[in-house]
RNA sequence: GCCCAGGUAGCUCAGUCGGUAGAGCAGCGGACUGAAAAUCCGCGUGUCGGUGGUUCGAUUCCGCCCCUGGGCA
């Protein structure tokens, strides 16, 4: 085969995964999930999950093979990746990731700082000690403890100032410190690769956005939303757009309209956010739309 | 048909004792290294229903017309 790799990169709803399904059954390639989301087993209607007859069209790997109940990373992603990339070659098949999920892409291929974990129990105390005195006064002590960092980051900044204060907590050097040593490659690092965005026009990217989640509606996403009540708020699988929204409707606080509206917002806004990191980040990537004979160009360039 | 209340941003509305207007939501731009569908930063995008009149000046005051809602018939 002409590549190594194909990564089809796309906001949600954009028709990526129809693209890599198609180019999949084409050239004899295993699809690989690049999504956060999609990991989650319990959560197939809400986070678009292939369906079983897209999976029985061609293999599909990393999709929902992780408990909701678990803390995913981007650590583990990575290594996660870089083995099913491995099985897809010695398998001979052409891996092909796609997903939304930038974060992701990036720690494919360019790699990430090779940062020791940070045990449970710190994680928690740092993560109590802001809840108990506050945002500016968390940002405070960061200063003391990682300047650097805490001049890069804004006290409102929670995730990142709770990640810099932890790891200073845990390792004793700054965050910073860690982040400039020569990171490891990413496992696609110096491959060769057919990069792609797909993405259609912002109005008709928000159609299919409010199509999507209509249909979500008709097949069972309340249900769905009931069954993952269990996950605990603090879990990353927590944040799936329209999870609390569609808990409201079960219990009967919020009215389905509502619930629909606000959770295709919400969609809006992540795929702007999306395409922010992909226009700046995979600037260099071959963008296409998702109309014509936009397969042809994937299906040629890997040829 | 008559009476009343409204027509201001994409939506819901505030406001201007006459000097071309501002909130929430939506939207748009940006950042991003182990929660990333996360987290954070920035930006009002407008024939103030139409048309005449008064006025240096009208979205604001007056007349007429149109539209919406409610009431009386």
């Amino acid at each position: 085969m002409g590549v190594d790799a194909v990564l089809i990169a796309g906001p949600t709803a954009s028709g990526k995964s129809a693209a890599a399904l198609a180019l999949a059954e084409h050239a004899h390639g295993v699809v690989i999930n690049t999504d956060s989301m999609q990991v989650y087993r319990e959560a197939r209607i809400l986070t678009a999950r292939p369906n079983a007859e897209a999976e029985a069209r061609a293999p599909h790997r990393l999709y929902g093979y992780v408990s909701i109940d678990e803390a995913y990373s981007v650590a583990r992603y990575q290594a996660d990746a870089a083995a099913a990339f491995a099985a897809a070659r010695a398998e001979n098949r052409l891996p092909i990731f796609t997903g939304g999920t930038g974060l992701y892409f990036g720690a494919l291929t360019d790699g990430l700082a090779n940062i020791p974990a940070v045990p449970v129990d710190i994680r928690n105390r740092v993560q109590g000690l802001r809840d108990e005195i506050g945002a500016e006064a968390f940002f405070e002590a960061l200063k003391t403890r990682d300047p650097e960092s805490a001049a890069r980051l804004r006290a409102s900044d929670t995730q990142r100032t709770l990640r810099a204060y932890e790891v200073f907590e845990a390792t004793g050097r700054p965050l910073g410190a860690w982040q400039q040593d020569k990171p490891p490659l990413g496992p696609l690092a110096g491959l060769k690769l057919a990069r792609f965005v797909i993405a259609p026009p912002r109005p008709e990217l928000h159609r299919r956005i409010d199509r999507r989640f209509d249909r979500m509606l008709e097949d069972g996403a309340v249900d769905e939303a009931v069954r993952l009540s269990s996950v605990d708020s603090s879990k990353p699988a927590a944040k799936i757009l329209g999870l609390r929204e569609l808990q409201a409707v079960s219990t009967g606080a919020m009215a389905v309209d509502e619930a629909r509206s606000t959770a295709q917002a919400q969609t809006r806004q992540y795929a702007k956010r999306q395409l922010t990191w992909f226009r700046h980040r995979m600037s260099d990537w071959r963008w296409l739309e998702p109309s014509g004979n936009f397969l042809t160009e994937i299906f040629t360039s890997v040829a």
